[in-house]
DNA sequence: GTCACTATGTTATGTTGTAACGCTCACGGT
DNA sequence: ACCGTGAGCGTTACAACATAACATAGTGAC
């Protein structure tokens, strides 16, 4: 996550003064922001196109910095190396809207199975579960 | 899929005229619609308005009649009687727009319990596979 | 008849995402 | 120095996806 320029440059790119604003919008939020959030929150002195953050999200997501949760239209960075094949589940808390991301070799494999079993060839995953976390199930239930 | 109307009845609502349509309208397509698609073939003859399409699709959804790919904003008719707990799987091809439904015990299995391990509650899942089906694998590759 | 409820229509608007094109800057070749 | 090339971003306009607010029509209970 600090190492985000070498992982820019290893993509043959880089992490531009705009891009370095989103990542670093994102990680200050406490939850995925959508696209024109960050129109908001970056443009409060210089107005910021949405077609531009939506350039830099592409980037990031291209270079694995960020996600896109594909249910609720919103980006987080991510925090994981993603160096294995471990597949990434995305759980999205329905009361608070925060989203903790947890691998899975488990599930990796099982979703690499099924598919074989048709004959599909699996590319990227969106594997997102919508529910209750765990801050959230304690506030509610008294005691 | 021939027993919509038992279906519907069993959630308190009814399969209307409207809603059938939208259902044959997906059941003809050979791969899942967007809601302005629906819009389009609908309204034909006479102009129906996204807000009611979309009031139908909640409507179907709701009853399990049919499904949205969350990460292409279209909807596609179930086939599936979703009796068990298994997990349902949505293998997305890039090439040629078609979503294969399966469904996997394991996968729920796997899912439920990385979400129990951090104290997640969870309620709707989103399995979504993007790739490239067998049927266009073999058009793609000559021989 | 009147009331409540479901389903749909009408109009307008909000939200999310792209297309097309131009400008600037850094860099490399000559 | 000059030019070409490509990356990055700006500007404008628009497409695609989804909903809010309010009105109307039918159905059945009482
Ligand atoms: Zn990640
Ligand atoms: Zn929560
Ligand atoms: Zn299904
Ligand atoms: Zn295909």
């Amino acid at each position: 996550m600090r190492h985000a320029e070498e992982i820019c440059r290893a993509k043959g790119t880089q992490l531009t003064p705009l891009r370095r604003r989103v990542l670093e919008a994102l990680a200050a939020a406490e939850r995925p922001l959508g696209a024109y959030d960050l129109v908001e929150r970056l443009g409060r002195e210089r107005r910021i196109a949405p077609i531009s953050v939506y350039r830099v999200l592409d980037v990031l997501i291209e270079a694995g910095l960020i996600h896109r949760i594909a249910t609720r239209n919103t980006y987080l960075p991510c925090n994981h190396a993603h160096e294995s094949h471990a597949a990434t589940v995305f759980l999205v808390c329905s009361s608070c809207g925060g989203v903790d991301e947890v691998t899975s070799d488990e599930i990796a494999a099982s979703l690499t199975g099924t598919a074989a079993a048709t004959g599909f060839r699996p590319g990227a995953r969106a594997v997102e579960v919508e529910g209750e976390c765990a801050g959230c199930q304690a506030a509610a239930s008294p005691r």
